[in-house]
DNA sequence: ATGCATGCAAACTCTTTGCAAACGC
DNA sequence: GCGTTTGCAAAGAGTTTGCATGCAT
């Protein structure tokens, strides 16, 4: 799968000087692999199978080890009180559903020239970019219809 | 000034059949004139002055009653931890410094057609969008140049 | 062998909730 | 007058931190 995408994160955290513990490598892994916006809680469950011993605590420094080198986003929370984070730093349209609080991505050959013009205009040294569009995704429009939710 | 979203907030209120209290009129008033993106505590503290007896709990309510109606958006945590709210529902470009964690505005008008495809392409029904660029301002690329930091 | 990283638990911060009093409608 | 809303305080949830032990280098 994205084994390349696990390289590229043990790779960065080795040239940072940081240490590859079985821990770090297995959240590296993890993340990789998965295919959404796992919290810190997520993954952590996830990988407790693996590792019993395993410490949420770990899994926050880890994240934030990781964000600070730039290899994951924070997506901030998703309506639902905590944080999700972002394997994917391609520029890319996160889709959050109001209702069910899921995230899904949308690629768009737009958001290149967007991307560009804010760069430009700005005069920011742009880093990464969240893109989210709220909405109620098709399963839930289909589901039911309640009324306009309160957050968490 | 911007007393027009002032009425458009209060109109609202009234529609959703909810009681028009001096506490929302201000936190309504506070928000349609605020030139940035505010989290709870700054509005606390901005109208404390008027309001002596108004509540934290007070502002975070309304604040989910706004959200709930669709009259400010949820920005998430800019990496301070806190939330920011944006009064501004229009699409447009959210600049947020990971730096500073200053969060200032870029309208575009590709953004636009962006926005149509993505309602298109995602079948979501799109109620609001959260666009941000996470980068270096320049004020903060001139002052100093720290290493990457990390949250909160 | 040398420290950095982990794990546990407690601390901290932000946000929400329960209930009695107050007030808009 | 009725029923929602406020204010206070305490609870709840997520995230961070301190310190002793363990492990990658």
């Amino acid at each position: 799968m994205s084994d390349e995408r696990t390289i590229t994160f043990t790779n960065a955290l080795r040239q940072a000087g940081l240490r590859l513990t079985p821990q770090r490598l297995a959240i590296c892994r993890a993340l990789a692999n998965h295919p959404s916006h796992p919290t810190a809680a997520e993954l952590f469950e996830q990988l407790r199978a693996d590792f019993p011993t395993l410490s949420l605590a770990t899994v926050y420094t880890t994240l934030s080890t990781l964000l600070a080198l730039g290899l994951i986003h924070d997506l901030g929370s998703a309506g639902d009180g905590t944080l999700h984070y972002d394997p994917d730093t391609e520029p890319h349209v996160n889709l959050i559903c109001t209702r069910c609080h899921q995230i899904s991505d949308l690629g768009d050959e737009t958001l290149a020239a967007v991307s560009q013009r804010v760069a430009r205009r700005s005069g920011y040294e742009i880093l990464g970019a969240r893109i989210a569009y709220y909405g109620i995704c098709p399963t839930c429009a289909k589901h039911s219809s309640r009324g306009a939710s309160g957050r968490r």
